[in-house]
DNA sequence: AATGAATGAGGCTTCATTCAT
DNA sequence: GATGAATGAAGCCTCATTCAT
């Protein structure tokens, strides 16, 4: 056909050359590390030892590239929502859900990062828009709209709890994996006082 | 050549330059809305039908602009922080501390809401160095360090719901009191919850 | 205010410095000499002695340089319509309109061989766009619609020979005034047999 | 090697490569569209579901594309040249001329309509050179040099005054090849009168 | 208290072309 | 009879900043 730029279908030709796959990692590493607007096409070519014009063959713009590796987010989230809206809206469906978004969180934790500290940039950016409206999503399926605010207020942060865990830990000692579960625990607490305090407030 | 750039010293001329405060506004308006990459001084200086140039005699540099607008929430921050270093760390004290937060918090939405949706550009500014040491300030008065992870991730989390509440509640309905009161008492909880989680486990 | 970028309104400032004068003089020279497409800004650039972003304080892109030069036929080629509007449609008319579009023409030689030379890319500006209509309405004004076809074309060819005659003389000896004098002459006759034509044919 | 990218030796293999063929007709329908330069080889490419280098397959270069396509009209008016130099210069040659260039011109109407078009593009192409020397060759072979200037203008205006049909008549109503008509009877009248004037001027 | 004019650096993107397979 | 991958050059444009007035 041409250029490439597609997601390779299915399971990929053998060795179709890996460049794109290494342009996506290194933009992710400056992306991360400096934010996506500091971040030149310049310094990803040269930090892979290509010309500018070679990204160019692999990506549309500088915006596919992102594209391409939030999907890597945006696909585990469509999922888990696809799940989460078949399910009854019960504590333990609630509770499986903050399992399964840190459970996602923490596999795709650097583009996530990422996300959180390029808001502003990523906003209009078509990846920003799939994310938002993601957690959206997430938001209603935590939540009940017809609880109390402050019900509502707990549940909500619940979700968000697990955001922030991911930048402030790093001031806590301690065992990674310990941490983590830690941060889903009380994840999984607020949800449950939520439940609770709607039938006893 | 006898250029202010100098904070105003104190009241000295009630109308010493009002340019200087429009700037600011126009500047923290269009940061806020679009990134501060994003927000070119062009932009700034036309919204308030100036030059570039006119920028330059109030402002050293474009993050000269940033930090002038910082102080409002840097100032406060430091103040709490000194304020909670001669307190007690009781549980009391670092309720206070929420309350207080909160205020400050609330005080700036569009400045704080800012550096939270620009981390990645802001990290490497002064700004953005002053308000990470001044986060971590806080979670080291908020937390107690010989506490079990559990505990201390319950603390910190308090803190950072704060910041969650900002965004999230957009999607819950309610009354913007309502809801802010709601946001601080699930900090309030979380900071008892730690505490007493590190008597009884 | 700030930029320029607008014609200057009336008489103009003194001595506004000549650089945008300039500049417009210089493009049209490289865009006459090698097509719109194939002068870079660059280029002009460096013949000026000034950056590229020196061209971007004057003019907002490149096509806006080239629209600014384009005025100078566009103008007079709006009055000559305007005045035309305002006539009877009589040979005599018809007539004037042929002198004075030669007048035009030979008044802005360079930027008319430009456009014509440079249809092509010239068609999807402004520019082309407005020289276009122009040419339309010129056409409504000479010729009749009722009149048989090989009168119409008569005296659309009548107008369009004047622009043959700015290439092609070039192949002809003999004095300029008098080429000149008789391509008018050429035109001239064919309205006035286009309307003979019509009487007797 | 062993690339083609010559011309098609006469009827040879009838199949030879019918892609060939498919670029030439694309090309043309693009740079026609468009114009040469702002049409890319991805561009042409794409719109033929193969990749840029399978152009390089058959043609060396770009502007090779063009050549081969301009063929179409440069033989025929080298034929019409030598025809007309091995004839007699009276005015039924004269006349004959602009009969088989009205002929040639609509035969290739795109492909004239794009060269005049992109003049300022194709004049350093040796495909403009080619047809510029073939213009004048035919203004020499139509006008009388040692005739007034007038009658000289007259005859050259002829020959033009069908290129310029070609773009006019879009605006006059009327059956096509009625208008054609017209057009290359004015140009007939043209070079008759020129003749005339000679004679009685 | 501000403007007019300009600069240097660098951004993203596109293009014609090449060449090994 | 083509593709996949890449290059080098160049394009237009924008930005923060400077400085004489």
């Amino acid at each position: 056909m041409g250029t490439p730029q597609q997601e390779p279908q299915s399971q990929a030709q053998p060795r179709r050359s890996d460049t794109r796959r290494r342009i996506q990692q290194v933009a992710l590493e400056l992306f991360a590390e400096q934010g996506y607007e500091k971040t030149s096409l310049r310094e990803i070519a040269e930090r892979l030892d290509v010309t500018k014009a070679a990204l160019y063959y692999h990506f549309k713009t500088k915006e596919d590239i992102l594209s391409s590796i939030a999907e890597d987010l945006a696909r585990p989230m469509r999922e888990l929502i696809a799940w989460a809206e078949g399910q009854p809206h019960s504590l333990a469906t609630k509770q499986e859900i903050l399992r399964r978004y840190s459970d996602i969180l923490w596999g795709s934790v650097d583009l996530f990062r990422f996300i959180q500290e390029n808001q502003a940039t990523v906003r209009e950016l078509t990846v920003g828009e799939n994310f938002r409206s993601s957690m959206k999503a997430l938001g209603e399926l935590i939540k009940d709209p017809s609880a109390p605010i402050a019900a509502q207020v707990r549940s909500v942060t619940a979700l968000f709890s697990m955001h922030a865990g991911m930048f402030v830990t790093q001031n806590v000692e301690g065992d990674p994996e310990e941490k983590r579960a830690a941060i889903l625990e009380v994840a999984l607490d607020l949800v449950a006082q939520a439940e609770t305090s709607v039938l006893t407030g």
